[in-house]
DNA sequence: AACTCGTGGCC
DNA sequence: TGGCCAAGAGT
Protein backbone atom coordinates (compact mmCIF):
# COMPACT_ATOMS: atom_id res chain seq x y z
CA UNK A 1 0.00 0.00 0.00
CA UNK A 2 1.46 2.96 -1.61
CA UNK A 3 1.58 6.65 1.13
CA UNK A 4 -1.97 8.68 0.04
CA UNK A 5 -0.81 12.12 -1.51
CA UNK A 6 -3.73 14.07 -0.24
CA UNK A 7 -2.64 12.68 3.52
CA UNK A 8 1.25 13.33 2.86
CA UNK A 9 1.00 16.50 1.44
CA UNK A 10 -1.31 17.61 4.49
CA UNK A 11 0.59 16.49 7.22
CA UNK A 12 4.00 17.61 5.88
CA UNK A 13 2.60 21.35 5.66
CA UNK A 14 1.36 21.35 8.81
CA UNK A 15 5.17 20.08 10.21
CA UNK A 16 6.33 22.53 7.83
CA UNK A 17 4.13 25.53 9.68
CA UNK A 18 5.98 24.61 12.87
CA UNK A 19 8.98 23.94 11.62
CA UNK A 20 10.05 26.16 8.47
CA UNK A 21 13.65 27.02 8.96
CA UNK A 22 13.54 31.17 8.74
CA UNK A 23 15.87 31.56 6.06
CA UNK A 24 17.01 35.37 4.59
CA UNK A 25 15.68 34.68 1.02
CA UNK A 26 12.47 33.19 2.50
CA UNK A 27 9.32 34.96 3.11
CA UNK A 28 8.10 34.75 6.90
CA UNK A 29 4.93 33.08 8.34
CA UNK A 30 3.70 36.51 8.68
CA UNK A 31 3.80 37.75 5.28
CA UNK A 32 2.97 34.50 3.86
CA UNK A 33 -0.62 34.84 5.92
CA UNK A 34 -1.40 37.85 4.16
CA UNK A 35 -0.79 36.36 0.72
CA UNK A 36 2.88 38.21 0.09
CA UNK A 37 4.87 36.45 -2.16
CA UNK A 38 8.74 36.24 -2.14
CA UNK A 39 10.68 38.59 -4.94
CA UNK A 40 11.54 36.23 -8.02
CA UNK A 41 14.61 37.77 -7.78
CA UNK A 42 15.65 36.76 -4.72
CA UNK A 43 14.17 33.18 -5.02
CA UNK A 44 15.93 32.99 -8.34
CA UNK A 45 19.70 34.53 -6.37
CA UNK A 46 19.05 32.24 -3.61
CA UNK A 47 18.59 28.40 -5.51
CA UNK A 48 21.22 29.11 -8.00
CA UNK A 49 23.61 29.33 -4.78
CA UNK A 50 22.13 26.77 -3.56
CA UNK A 51 22.75 24.21 -6.14
CA UNK A 52 25.22 21.85 -4.67
CA UNK A 53 26.04 23.92 -1.81
CA UNK A 54 24.88 24.19 1.64
CA UNK A 55 22.33 26.38 3.45
CA UNK A 56 25.68 27.37 5.72
CA UNK A 57 28.15 28.20 2.88
CA UNK A 58 25.33 30.67 1.15
CA UNK A 59 24.30 32.87 3.73
CA UNK A 60 26.70 35.58 3.55
CA UNK A 61 27.40 35.49 -0.15
CA UNK A 62 23.42 35.53 -0.51
CA UNK A 63 23.18 38.77 1.70
CA UNK A 64 26.66 40.38 0.10
CA UNK A 65 24.90 39.83 -3.41
CA UNK A 66 21.53 41.34 -2.50
CA UNK A 67 23.02 44.12 -0.64
CA UNK A 68 25.00 45.32 -3.73
CA UNK A 69 22.95 44.53 -6.68
CA UNK A 70 19.49 44.99 -4.79
CA UNK A 71 17.31 43.65 -7.82
CA UNK A 72 18.14 41.83 -11.80
CA UNK A 73 18.47 44.98 -13.18
CA UNK A 74 21.31 46.34 -10.91
CA UNK A 75 22.89 42.50 -11.44
CA UNK A 76 22.61 43.29 -15.02
CA UNK A 77 24.65 46.43 -15.04
CA UNK A 78 27.43 44.72 -13.18
CA UNK A 79 30.00 43.78 -14.94
CA UNK A 80 30.97 39.44 -14.91
CA UNK A 81 34.00 40.43 -13.55
CA UNK A 82 32.89 41.68 -10.51
CA UNK A 83 30.10 39.11 -9.95
CA UNK A 84 32.76 36.39 -10.51
CA UNK A 85 35.12 38.50 -7.52
CA UNK A 86 32.12 38.76 -5.40
CA UNK A 87 31.38 34.51 -6.25
CA UNK A 88 35.05 34.19 -5.51
CA UNK A 89 35.54 31.24 -2.69
CA UNK A 90 31.73 29.64 -3.12
CA UNK A 91 32.69 27.40 -6.09
CA UNK A 92 30.95 26.34 -9.64
CA UNK A 93 31.72 29.71 -11.50
CA UNK A 94 30.22 28.87 -14.30
CA UNK A 95 26.83 29.44 -12.22
CA UNK A 96 28.54 33.13 -11.89
CA UNK A 97 28.20 33.57 -15.27
CA UNK A 98 25.54 32.10 -16.31
CA UNK A 99 23.71 34.47 -13.59
CA UNK A 100 25.07 37.39 -15.32
CA UNK A 101 23.93 35.96 -18.80
CA UNK A 102 20.47 35.06 -16.68
CA UNK A 103 20.50 38.54 -15.97
CA UNK A 104 21.20 40.59 -19.05
CA UNK A 105 18.34 38.27 -21.02
CA UNK A 106 15.52 38.87 -18.14
CA UNK A 107 16.19 42.93 -18.38
CA UNK A 108 16.57 42.34 -22.51
CA UNK A 109 13.99 39.61 -23.50
CA UNK A 110 11.64 40.06 -20.50
CA UNK A 111 11.14 43.89 -19.54
CA UNK A 112 13.37 43.26 -16.55
CA UNK A 113 10.73 40.59 -14.85
CA UNK A 114 11.47 37.17 -14.68
CA UNK A 115 9.00 35.08 -16.55
CA UNK A 116 6.06 33.20 -14.46
CA UNK A 117 6.60 29.55 -15.58
CA UNK A 118 8.52 26.23 -15.20
CA UNK A 119 9.11 26.58 -18.83
CA UNK A 120 10.04 30.12 -19.88
CA UNK A 121 12.47 29.72 -17.38
CA UNK A 122 14.19 26.30 -17.80
CA UNK A 123 14.99 28.55 -20.85
CA UNK A 124 17.31 31.07 -19.12
CA UNK A 125 21.03 30.54 -18.57
CA UNK A 126 21.91 28.61 -15.59
CA UNK A 127 18.17 27.59 -14.58
CA UNK A 128 17.72 23.65 -15.26
CA UNK A 129 14.87 21.32 -14.60
CA UNK A 130 14.75 21.66 -10.54
CA UNK A 131 15.59 25.34 -10.43
CA UNK A 132 13.16 26.24 -12.61
CA UNK A 133 10.27 24.10 -11.02
CA UNK A 134 11.63 25.26 -7.32
CA UNK A 135 11.06 29.21 -8.70
CA UNK A 136 8.15 28.71 -10.48
CA UNK A 137 6.39 26.97 -7.47
CA UNK A 138 7.72 29.56 -4.52
CA UNK A 139 7.74 32.80 -6.34
CA UNK A 140 4.29 31.53 -9.04
CA UNK A 141 2.47 29.34 -6.96
CA UNK A 142 2.81 26.88 -9.91
CA UNK A 143 2.18 23.17 -8.69
CA UNK A 144 5.76 22.25 -10.49
CA UNK A 145 7.50 19.02 -9.36
CA UNK A 146 10.46 20.36 -7.27
CA UNK A 147 12.80 17.59 -7.36
CA UNK A 148 16.27 18.26 -5.45
CA UNK A 149 18.97 15.62 -3.46
CA UNK A 150 16.57 16.21 -0.75
CA UNK A 151 13.28 15.05 -2.24
CA UNK A 152 15.17 12.56 -4.22
CA UNK A 153 16.18 10.83 -1.02
CA UNK A 154 12.72 11.73 0.53
CA UNK A 155 10.81 10.35 -2.28
CA UNK A 156 13.05 6.96 -2.63
CA UNK A 157 12.35 6.28 0.63
CA UNK A 158 8.79 7.10 1.26
CA UNK A 159 8.35 4.47 -1.78
CA UNK A 160 11.29 2.48 -1.14
CA UNK A 161 12.44 3.09 -4.65
CA UNK A 162 15.46 0.71 -5.27
CA UNK A 163 16.29 1.71 -8.62
CA UNK A 164 19.82 2.70 -8.04
CA UNK A 165 20.12 7.05 -9.06
CA UNK A 166 20.67 8.38 -11.80
CA UNK A 167 17.99 6.01 -13.24
CA UNK A 168 15.56 6.26 -10.53
CA UNK A 169 15.05 10.13 -11.62
CA UNK A 170 12.27 9.70 -13.79
CA UNK A 171 10.42 7.59 -11.88
CA UNK A 172 11.11 9.54 -8.28
CA UNK A 173 10.08 13.08 -10.58
CA UNK A 174 6.80 11.02 -11.36
CA UNK A 175 5.81 10.49 -7.56
CA UNK A 176 6.88 13.70 -6.58
CA UNK A 177 4.64 15.02 -9.12
CA UNK A 178 1.67 12.95 -7.44
CA UNK A 179 2.39 14.38 -4.21
CA UNK A 180 2.41 17.97 -5.46
CA UNK A 181 -0.61 19.84 -3.93
CA UNK A 182 -2.49 22.47 -6.27
CA UNK A 183 -2.63 24.66 -2.94
CA UNK A 184 0.90 26.23 -1.12
CA UNK A 185 2.94 24.06 -3.77
CA UNK A 186 6.06 26.29 -2.84
CA UNK A 187 5.25 25.40 0.24
CA UNK A 188 5.40 22.14 -0.16
CA UNK A 189 8.48 21.96 -2.19
CA UNK A 190 10.09 23.59 0.66
CA UNK A 191 8.83 21.49 3.13
CA UNK A 192 10.19 18.46 1.24
CA UNK A 193 13.35 20.30 1.28
CA UNK A 194 13.63 21.07 4.67
CA UNK A 195 12.59 17.86 5.72
CA UNK A 196 15.20 16.22 3.99
CA UNK A 197 17.79 18.56 5.88
CA UNK A 198 17.22 17.97 9.02
CA UNK A 199 15.34 15.14 9.47
CA UNK A 200 15.29 12.61 6.75
CA UNK A 201 18.57 12.99 6.60
CA UNK A 202 21.49 10.66 4.46
CA UNK A 203 22.99 9.40 7.96
CA UNK A 204 20.58 8.29 10.76
CA UNK A 205 17.65 9.99 9.71
CA UNK A 206 15.30 11.48 12.94
CA UNK A 207 12.33 8.67 11.77
CA UNK A 208 10.82 8.92 15.17
CA UNK A 209 9.94 12.83 14.60
CA UNK A 210 8.90 12.34 10.91
CA UNK A 211 5.67 13.57 10.07
CA UNK A 212 5.71 10.80 7.05
CA UNK A 213 6.73 7.54 9.29
CA UNK A 214 3.39 6.49 8.84
CA UNK A 215 3.40 5.61 5.29
CA UNK A 216 6.98 5.63 5.06
CA UNK A 217 7.78 2.56 3.41
CA UNK A 218 11.54 2.19 3.55
CA UNK A 219 11.36 2.58 7.45
CA UNK A 220 8.72 -0.01 7.27
CA UNK A 221 11.14 -2.13 5.57
CA UNK A 222 13.35 -1.41 8.64
CA UNK A 223 16.19 0.30 6.64
CA UNK A 224 15.75 3.75 5.58
CA UNK A 225 19.28 4.40 5.52
CA UNK A 226 19.56 1.80 2.40
CA UNK A 227 17.64 4.20 0.15
CA UNK A 228 18.62 6.31 -2.12
CA UNK A 229 20.91 3.67 -3.73
CA UNK A 230 23.26 4.89 -5.75
CA UNK A 231 25.79 3.61 -8.51
CA UNK A 232 29.03 3.19 -7.42
CA UNK A 233 31.48 5.91 -7.96
CA UNK A 234 34.56 6.35 -10.18
CA UNK A 235 38.24 6.47 -8.23
CA UNK A 236 39.35 10.06 -8.32
CA UNK A 237 43.10 10.64 -9.58
CA UNK A 238 46.17 12.71 -8.68
CA UNK A 239 47.13 15.32 -10.92
CA UNK A 240 50.05 17.21 -10.67
CA UNK A 241 51.63 20.84 -11.23
CA UNK A 242 53.22 23.66 -10.13
CA UNK A 243 52.46 27.22 -9.23
CA UNK A 244 54.78 30.38 -9.37
CA UNK A 245 54.55 33.14 -7.08
CA UNK A 246 56.66 36.26 -7.78
CA UNK A 247 56.37 39.32 -5.81
CA UNK A 248 57.88 42.58 -6.38
CA UNK A 249 59.62 45.67 -4.69
CA UNK A 250 56.08 46.93 -3.78
CA UNK A 251 55.06 43.53 -2.32
CA UNK A 252 52.81 42.93 -5.11
CA UNK A 253 51.85 38.99 -6.98
CA UNK A 254 51.99 38.67 -10.38
CA UNK A 255 48.14 37.53 -10.97
CA UNK A 256 46.61 36.53 -14.28
CA UNK A 257 43.07 35.35 -15.75
CA UNK A 258 42.20 32.42 -16.65
CA UNK A 259 40.49 31.05 -20.09
CA UNK A 260 36.99 31.19 -20.82
CA UNK A 261 36.46 27.93 -21.00
CA UNK A 262 36.72 24.86 -18.46
CA UNK A 263 37.73 24.63 -14.98
CA UNK A 264 37.84 27.89 -13.20
CA UNK A 265 37.22 29.47 -15.73
CA UNK A 266 37.62 33.15 -15.68
CA UNK A 267 39.14 33.12 -12.32
CA UNK A 268 42.06 34.68 -11.16
CA UNK A 269 45.28 32.66 -10.54
CA UNK A 270 49.10 32.77 -10.08
CA UNK A 271 51.15 31.46 -13.30
CA UNK A 272 51.06 27.73 -13.28
CA UNK A 273 51.60 24.53 -15.25
CA UNK A 274 49.06 23.49 -17.64
CA UNK A 275 47.63 20.98 -15.18
CA UNK A 276 44.28 19.82 -15.79
CA UNK A 277 41.89 17.04 -15.05
CA UNK A 278 43.77 14.82 -17.88
CA UNK A 279 47.58 15.98 -17.99
CA UNK A 280 50.24 16.29 -15.25
CA UNK A 281 52.19 19.52 -15.26
CA UNK A 282 55.98 20.02 -14.18
CA UNK A 283 56.38 20.19 -10.31
CA UNK A 284 59.85 21.92 -11.09
CA UNK A 285 60.70 25.78 -11.94
CA UNK A 286 61.21 24.60 -15.49
CA UNK A 287 57.61 26.74 -16.85
CA UNK A 288 58.32 29.45 -14.40
CA UNK A 289 57.95 33.12 -15.50
CA UNK A 290 61.54 34.87 -14.93
CA UNK A 291 63.56 31.49 -14.64
CA UNK A 292 66.47 32.98 -14.32
CA UNK A 293 65.02 34.43 -10.97
CA UNK A 294 65.79 32.45 -7.46
CA UNK A 295 62.74 30.05 -7.11
CA UNK A 296 62.53 29.47 -3.51
CA UNK A 297 60.30 25.65 -3.24
CA UNK A 298 57.65 26.11 -0.49
CA UNK A 299 56.28 22.88 -0.52
CA UNK A 300 52.72 21.64 -2.04
CA UNK A 301 48.93 21.90 -1.42
CA UNK A 302 46.80 19.84 -2.14
CA UNK A 303 43.12 20.36 -3.45
CA UNK A 304 40.32 18.15 -3.91
CA UNK A 305 37.94 18.85 -6.80
CA UNK A 306 34.63 16.81 -7.94
CA UNK A 307 36.47 14.21 -9.98
CA UNK A 308 40.14 14.88 -9.59
CA UNK A 309 42.69 15.77 -6.17
CA UNK A 310 45.60 18.34 -7.03
CA UNK A 311 48.89 18.22 -5.46
CA UNK A 312 50.58 21.66 -6.48
CA UNK A 313 54.17 22.53 -5.64
CA UNK A 314 54.47 25.98 -4.78
CA UNK A 315 57.55 27.93 -5.72
CA UNK A 316 58.20 31.55 -4.62
CA UNK A 317 60.55 34.43 -5.89
CA UNK A 318 60.92 38.34 -6.32
CA UNK A 319 61.67 40.00 -9.08
CA UNK A 320 60.01 42.71 -11.91
CA UNK A 321 58.54 41.70 -15.23
CA UNK A 322 56.64 43.72 -17.86
CA UNK A 323 53.05 41.87 -17.63
CA UNK A 324 51.57 40.08 -20.85
CA UNK A 325 47.93 40.78 -21.85
CA UNK A 326 46.12 38.65 -19.37
CA UNK A 327 48.64 39.40 -16.41
CA UNK A 328 48.94 42.30 -13.88
CA UNK A 329 50.56 43.16 -10.66
CA UNK A 330 48.08 42.95 -7.96
CA UNK A 331 49.38 45.11 -4.85
CA UNK A 332 48.87 44.05 -1.51
CA UNK A 333 45.57 45.67 -0.57
CA UNK A 334 44.23 44.76 -3.61
CA UNK A 335 44.58 40.73 -3.41
CA UNK A 336 41.85 40.03 -1.32
CA UNK A 337 39.17 41.25 -3.95
CA UNK A 338 40.82 39.85 -6.83
CA UNK A 339 38.41 36.98 -7.80
CA UNK A 340 40.92 34.11 -6.30
CA UNK A 341 39.25 30.69 -5.89
CA UNK A 342 40.14 28.74 -2.73
CA UNK A 343 42.81 26.71 -4.53
CA UNK A 344 45.17 29.85 -5.33
CA UNK A 345 44.39 31.60 -1.41
CA UNK A 346 45.84 27.60 -0.52
CA UNK A 347 48.50 28.61 -2.74
CA UNK A 348 49.53 31.98 -1.64
CA UNK A 349 48.99 31.02 2.05
CA UNK A 350 51.61 28.26 1.62
CA UNK A 351 54.24 30.85 -0.26
CA UNK A 352 53.41 33.70 2.31
CA UNK A 353 54.05 30.99 5.53
CA UNK A 354 57.42 30.13 3.78
CA UNK A 355 58.57 33.68 3.53
CA UNK A 356 57.78 34.18 7.51
CA UNK A 357 59.09 30.44 8.70
CA UNK A 358 62.15 31.77 6.76
CA UNK A 359 62.34 34.98 8.33
CA UNK A 360 62.06 33.48 11.72
CA UNK A 361 64.84 30.65 10.90
C1' DA B 1 24.20 8.53 -20.26
C1' DA B 2 28.35 9.98 -18.79
C1' DC B 3 31.33 13.49 -17.77
C1' DT B 4 32.78 18.21 -16.21
C1' DC B 5 32.49 21.59 -12.84
C1' DG B 6 34.30 23.82 -6.31
C1' DT B 7 34.07 23.96 -1.79
C1' DG B 8 33.44 22.96 3.08
C1' DG B 9 31.58 20.34 6.86
C1' DC B 10 30.64 16.06 8.73
C1' DC B 11 31.82 11.68 11.10
C1' DT C 1 41.72 10.41 8.01
C1' DG C 2 39.18 10.21 3.63
C1' DG C 3 34.85 9.37 1.63
C1' DC C 4 30.39 11.35 1.48
C1' DC C 5 27.48 14.70 -0.16
C1' DA C 6 25.00 19.47 -0.40
C1' DA C 7 18.35 23.49 -2.89
C1' DG C 8 22.32 20.83 -10.27
C1' DA C 9 23.43 22.66 -15.02
C1' DG C 10 25.64 22.18 -19.39
C1' DT C 11 27.36 19.39 -22.83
Amino acid sequence: MIPAPESVSARLLAWYDRHARELLWRTGPAERARGIRPDPYRVWLSEVMLQQTTVAAVKDYFAKFTAKWPDVAALAAASEEDILKAWAGLGYYSRARNLKKCADAVVAEHGGNFPGTANALRALPGIGDYTAAAIAAIAFDEPAAVVDGNVERVVARLFAIDTPLPAAKKPIRERTGTLTPQDRPGDFAQAMMDLGATVCTPKRPACITCPLRDGCLALKAGDPERFPVRAPKRARPVRRGAAYVLTNDDGAVLLERRGPDGLLAGMTQVPTTGWNARADGATDTSEAPLPQAHWTDCGAISHVFTHFELRLSVFRAEGELEPDAHQWWSEPDAIAGEALPTVMKKVLVRALQHESGNERG
